[in-house]
RNA sequence: AGGACCGUAGCCAAGUGGUUAAGGCAAUGGACUUUGACUCCAUCAUCGAAGGUUCGAAUCCUUCCGGCCCUGCCA
C-alpha cells in the first residue's frame, strides 16, 4: 500500500497527459544525518516512482555553502542505498546555478525583481507581521538598467554580505508573509563545496528549489507540510521565469515516533553532550542507529509503506516499527535460547558428569534453517522471573515448587525445593527431571504447566544485553530543554548468558527466544558478547 | 474575524453523496503449542460538536471547538 492520495494524483496526470513519465526527487540538504522521517520521505518517492516506471533523483540541496559538509553527503548516500534504493542520478542544487542567474535577470528585465539595499532588520519592519500588512521598499522601484548593474556588480563580489539582496516583486500586502516581496538571492562570500569561488551570491530556497526541480523535469515535489504556505511562490516562480518544465509541489505530513524527537538539533545535542555514543547509537532514531539496533531495510520499508501518509502529522509508537521488524525476521533468521537474568537449576537426579546434545529446529516456523546442538547437564540456568516458589495464579505458565514445565527443546522438569540468599532471594532451584519427556520423544501422557527456556551452565557464553527504551522521559515537563528531557534509562545493560550455539560473528540477527526480541550488532569485546536487544518485550509477565 | 492546513477507534489510515464506515498496529476473549511467541478464530468507531441542504452525508454548506504551521538575506 502506498499513498493514496499522492498516486491518485500521479494517476491523474498520467492519464490526462499532463505527464508522460513520473520523476521525483529526494532533497536533503547536506547537513546532518538522516533519520526515520526522512525514510518515509524516501520511501515514498522511490516507491511512488517505482510504481510508474518512473525515476527519482537524489538532490543535494547546495544553495547554502555556509551548511554543506562532504561526511553527511557520504552518509544520506550510503543511507539511501542501505534502504535499497538507487537513485537515478545525483545532483547537487548547486548545478544549476548558472540558470538560476539567468532567469533572475529574465525576471529583472520584466520588471518582477529588485535590488533591495534594506538591511535585514529594516527589511523585518517592512515586512509587517502577521495582522498588519508590510509596506514597500523605497528601493522597489528602481530601474530596470539600475537593477540589472546592481545586481550584476553583486555577484561580481562588490558589495559586502548584507547589504543587498535580490527581491522579488510580489505583494507586500498578501496575507501570506512568503509573497511579500521575498529575497531571492543573497550576498555570501564563502567558497563553495562545488563551484568553488565563482559565485558571491547564492539563491534561496524559495527561488532555487522550484528551478531545480523544473530543470530536472520532476513531475511531482513531494514535500512536508510546512511547505504549504510556499506553494504560492514556488508557483509563481515557475510561472514567471518559465523554466523548462513545470513541476508541482504536494505536501504531507511529517512522521514522528513516540519517545524520541526527530529534530536534527536534538540528535546534534545529543551526541555533542555525549549522552549517547554518537549518530548510530542504537538509541538514536537514526537510520545508522536504527540498523545498528536491528531494523532491517525490509522493514523499514514495510514499516512506511504500512502506516502511509496523510496531510497529517503522525505520531507512531515505537513498538508498531518493533512490529515490522518482527514480521520481517521472524521466519528468517534463527533462533535462540539467551537468560538475561540467570537463577541456578540444579537438576539433583541428573548424572552431574554427563552433558547429553539434542538437535533443535533453528526456527521452528522455518524447517530451512536447519538444527542446532543445544546441550543439557546438572546444571543449568533459567530466566528469574521465570520461577516463583508458590505459584501465584491458575494463569500462571512457568515454574514453582511442586509444578512441572517443559525445559524448551529438553526435558519436564519439576521443582522440589530452592534456596534464598541473606535478602530473601531465591539464588538456586533444585528440580528433578523425567527422562520419558525428551522432546520430541511423542511423550503425551501429562502437559506441562508451561515451556521455558533455558541455557546449560556448562557450555554457555556470558553476554551482555543491552535494553533500550525511549530517549525522552515521558514524565518530564516538555517545556524543558531537550536535554534535559533524554532518559537517563533509555539504555540498560544485564549480564547473563546465552546458548553455547549463538555466534556472534556469524549471526548478526538473532531472534532471542522470549517474547520476540531479536539480537544484532554484537560487539565482541574479550569474551563478552554484546547484544542489543531490538524489539522490546511485549509485556512484563510480572504483572 | 491576520492567514494556511487539518480533525474517521488508544495509534496510523481507506473512504470525496447511496447496502450493515476497508485494512494494519494495540487491546480483549478463545483454540493450538517445543517461547504468555507464532498461527488461527472472535470482539472492538456512526466519522471533533451543533445546526442545515438532500429521498439519502463521514462525504456538500454554516457556525463553533480543537490541533498544527507562518513575521530567516535557513532549508
Amino acid at each position: 500500500m502506498i499513498s493514496n492520495f499522492i498516486k491518485t494524483i500521479m494517476e491523474e496526470d498520467l492519464a490526462s497527459g499532463k505527464h508522460k513519465e513520473i520523476i521525483t526527487r529526494f532533497p536533503p540538504e547536506p547537513n546532518a544525518f538522516l533519520h526515520i522521517g526522512h525514510a518515509r520521505a524516501i520511501v515514498t518517492n522511490f516507491e511512488l516512482a517505482k510504481c510508474f516506471g518512473g525515476k527519482t533523483i537524489l538532490r543535494f540541496d547546495d544553495t547554502n555553502p555556509a551548511k554543506e559538509e562532504k561526511r553527511f553527503m557520504d552518509a544520506i548516500i550510503n543511507d539511501i542505498k542501505w534502504l535499497g534504493y538507487e537513485p537515478y542520478k545525483i545532483t547537487f542544487g548547486s548545478d544549476y546555478f548558472d540558470t538560476d542567474y539567468e532567469l533572475a535577470v529574465g525576471l529583472i528585465k520584466s520588471g518582477l525583481a529588485y535590488v533591495d539595499d534594506l538591511t535585514k532588520e529594516e527589511m523585518k519592519e517592512y515586512r509587517g507581521t502577521l495582522e498588519e500588512k508590510g509596506k514597500e521598499s523605497p528601493y522597489r522601484n528602481r530601474s530596470i538598467e539600475e537593477n540589472l548593474k546592481l545586481f550584476e556588480e553583486m555577484k561580481e563580489g562588490k558589495y559586502e554580505e548584507g547589504e543587498k539582496t535580490l527581491r522579488v516583486k510580489i505583494d507586500m500586502a498578501s496575507s501570506n508573509l512568503n509573497m511579500r516581496d521575498p529575497a531571492i538571492y543573497r550576498i555570501i562570500k564563502k567558497p563553495h563545496p562545488h563551484t568553488g569561488d565563482k559565485w558571491n551570491i547564492y539563491p534561496l530556497y524559495d527561488y532555487a528549489h522550484p528551478l531545480q526541480d523544473a530543470m530536472e523535469y520532476i513531475t511531482h515535489s513531494l514535500c512536508s507540510l510546512e511547505y504549504v504556505e510556499h506553494r504560492p511562490l514556488y508557483d509563481w516562480v515557475i510561472e514567471n521565469t518559465h523554466p523548462i518544465s513545470t513541476p508541482r509541489q504536494i505536501e504531507f505530513g511529517r512522521l514522528n515516533i513516540e519517545g524520541t524527537i526527530l529534530s536534527k538539533r536534538f540528535l546534534k545535542e545529543l551526541v555533542d553532550s555525549k549522552l549517547v555514543d554518537d549518530y548510530d547509537d542504537p538509541r538514536m532514531p537514526t537510520l545508522v542507529g536504527l540498523k545498528r539496533r536491528g531494523f532491517t531495510k525490509e522493514s523499514i520499508r514495510e514499516f512506511v509503506l504500512s502506516t502511509g501518509l496523510s496531510r497529517i502529522n503522525s505520531e507512531i509508537p515505537f513498538n508498531v516499527l518493533d512490529h515490522f521488524l518482527m514480521e520481517d525476521l521472524k521466519l528468517k533468521v534463527p533462533r535462540r535460547m539467551a537468560v538475561l537474568n540467570p537463577l541456578k537449576v540444579i537438576i539433583t537426579n541428573y548424572d552431574e558428569n554427563k552433558i547429553e546434545h539434542f538437535d533443535f529446529l533453528n526456527n521452528l516456523e522455518n524447517e530451512e534453517l536447519g538444527y542446532r546442538k543445544i546441550s543439557f547437564s546438572n546444571t543449568l540456568y533459567i530466566e528469574k522471573e521465570d520461577f516463583t516458589p508458590v505459584k501465584p495464579n491458575n494463569k500462571y505458565k512457568r515454574l514453582s515448587l511442586g509444578a512441572e514445565v517443559r525445559l524448551m527443546g529438553a526435558y519436564f522438569i519439576k521443582a522440589n525445593d530452592c534456596k534464598y540468599d541473606e535478602n530473601g532471594e531465591v539464588i538456586e532451584v533444585l528440580c528433578t527431571y523425567d527422562p520419558n519427556t525428551l522432546s520430541g520423544s511423542g511423550f503425551n501422557e501429562r502437559k506441562p504447566q508451561g515451556t521455558i527456556q533455558y541455557v546449560d551452565a556448562k557450555t554457555c557464553k556470558k553476554a551482555t544485553f543491552n535494553l533500550f527504551d525511549s530517549l525522552i522521559d515521558s514524565n518530564v515537563d516538555e517545556d524543558l530543554p531537550l536535554k534535559d528531557r533524554f532518559n537517563k534509562n533509555s539504555k540498560v545493560s544485564l549480564e547473563g548468558f546465552v546458548e553455547e550455539a549463538y555466534d556472534p560473528t556469524s549471526e548478526s540477527k538473532t531472534q532471542l527466544m522470549r517474547n520476540g526480541y531479536y539480537s544484532n550488532d554484537y560487539d565482541s569485546k574479550e569474551d563478552n558478547i554484546i547484544i542489543n536487544r531490538t524489539v522490546s518485550l511485549k509485556q512484563s509477565f510480572n504483572k
